[in-house]
DNA sequence: CTGTTAGCGCCTTCAG
DNA sequence: CTGAAGGCGCTAACAG
């Protein structure tokens, strides 16, 4: 048998309406009374029911988050992310409401749901493309979220890695190293982020006085063996390129697989560099170089700016750059670099 | 503006009822009428209250899961146990209500809030304990549940690594590759699964004809510098132990940094063992031998238990024991083993 | 085939 | 200081 208001009513010999007032801590309710109420709330473990309250208040302390069930779900990044938003939800007294979706339409109802079905106060949500249905869905419904990742067309709440930065300060590092064929190995264009590491990777190579070709730049898939497949076309060029830069970490893996095939030392004959710096890339043989993403704090950043939104604050930084850190470790070479 | 039944309701001129009905493909619904109903509501972009209907039927969809905030949380077991969990309640069609917290009193009000409050259809929890309030009230409660790890107290349903097999398991083959003197290093005891392991770790002992020494057994706490301080305090015996098994993966690094501090080789003059296979316990160096617990798949089988559960099935097999396969890397010498 | 009534459990006016 | 009334949005039983 639950326990609800009424149970304590009946027993108390009091009004529904008092209880809860007497409960809610109202002080128009007689100190001996409020005694009475609450000795037997407690003695009969009264736990007020949370989905009648929130239908009532039109308030959930619930913070909603989609999660994509996709290939590239091996990739920590989720599970990172999730730690991050699960912690600083935590600290603010919220819950987290978590929903894992085939990408595509259901990922999009699944949005539906948490708003319009009034099951979460505000939404956090990742790996944003550039023309984004779920944005667009959170921004007509007029419904509090914050972003990991941008897009140019719209302005929304949000948190980036400063991808063009990143790519640059790379660039230049492989330069450095006597680089000057300097290939990348894109994520797919519809990623928002796609775009503006391309761009730094442009800048990167105009900095350093080299003309880009079309050869030493592909699309890949974000998976390990998309990372292969590419450096492998590449590294079949006339003149191959020297140094290869995969948008994530896991193609960059693949990349390094791609460069041993070939009967190349990593490190040596050709620089491998990834992105996002994920445990194992400092793991890898031999380690790698890697523009590391603090997707933990990210997260709880996230959260921090959503749960402003919620108290009805006015953010006074809504778009966060955050630049990503290089780590130079031994993959880029070819001098023997420390990791 | 929120759209709700009544909104369509007076858009077609029809009772709430009506539409309700319509929109559930009741069959008492005239044909027109309902193909009426559908296309304003499909226009309006009608989303159920959720709220409202659980409150109304008493049943969320949801699966709740209360994530402690520990100094451990760094092994990444809560992550991948997630995982599985939303992977698999994704499948059955069941959402994810995750609430972080602080161990001890906090915790259980988390899951009072979940279960009291009937925000959740069952519960999955992992990390039991020998006296276990979580369970305690859950039971009591008479809510659905299924954990991982059993205590031997009471009864329930749980899926359970056999953690007395993988010790034995694990002596066994420490012993054949010629140790005799070999410690461990336990987890704490108010953790259920301690016990098992420590049976495991004696009778694998027995089997090889060796008497158990007290000076080999050390609890730690599953962090590193816990693993570090007490294979530390073992190896500055008169007598050192040659093998030393750690209850996690965590530890199990520790206890290669004391036995390299003290000048040791990892695999020649002392073996070294865990117990998780964390993803980093490959790329250790040397690579470390363990015990592999497949928790993405508990996760899964977990769920799949508690949503037959939910639908009112009886299990059959309500007490699943996994066997933990040994993962035989180069930390468990002397004799040189394969990665 | 459709509408009225009622209630899930809570909270907030508004009277008394 | 306390209670009655009303409604959040939805659905089920019962009339008509």
């Amino acid at each position: 048998m639950k326990i609800t208001l009424k149970t304590i009513a009946d027993e108390a010999g009091l009004s529904v309406t008092t209880v809860s007032r007497a409960l809610a801590g109202y002080d128009d309710v007689n100190e001996a009374t409020r005694q009475r109420v609450m000795e037997i709330a407690e003695r009969l473990g009264y736990q007020p029911n949370l989905t009648a309250r929130h239908l009532r208040s039109k308030q959930t302390s619930t913070i909603g988050m989609v999660i994509p069930r996709t290939a590239y779900f091996a990739d920590s990044f989720f599970m990172e992310l999730l730690a991050g938003v699960g912690r600083q939800a935590s600290a603010h007294g919220y819950d987290l409401l978590l929903s894992v979706q085939p990408p595509g339409d259901e990922e999009l109802a699944a949005y539906r749901r948490m708003v319009a079905g009034s099951r979460v106060d505000g939404i956090v949500l990742a790996r944003v493309l550039r023309h984004d249905p779920r944005i667009a869905y959170l921004q007509q419904a007029n419904h509090p979220f914050v972003s990991f990742g941008r897009s140019e067309t719209s302005d929304y709440p949000y948190i980036d890695v400063d991808g063009a930065r990143g790519m640059r300060r790379l660039v230049q590092h492989l330069a450095e190293n006597g680089h000057r064929r300097i290939a990348i190995i894109l994520s797919p264009w519809e990623l928002a982020f796609t775009t503006t590491r391309y761009e730094g990777y442009l800048e990167g190579l105009d900095a350093i006085g080299v003309q880009p070709d079309e050869a030493y730049v592909a699309e890949g898939d974000l998976t390990q063996q998309g990372g292969r497949d590419a450096a492998a076309r590449m590294l079949a060029l006339p003149e191959p390129p020297t140094a290869i830069i995969a948008c994530n970490d896991l193609m960059a893996f693949g990349v390094m697989e791609a460069v041993e095939q070939r009967g190349l030392r990593v490190g040596h004959a050709v620089a491998v560099a990834g992105f996002d710096d994920v445990p194992a890339a400092a793991h890898a043989i031999p380690p790698l170089t890697t523009l590391r993403q603090p997707i933990y704090a990210i997260g709880c950043q996230m959260v921090d700016m959503l749960v402003r939104l919620l108290r009805g604050e006015t953010l006074e930084h809504a778009h966060v750059l955050i630049e990503p850190e290089l780590m130079v470790r031994a993959s880029s070479g070819p001098q023997p670099a420390q990791a």
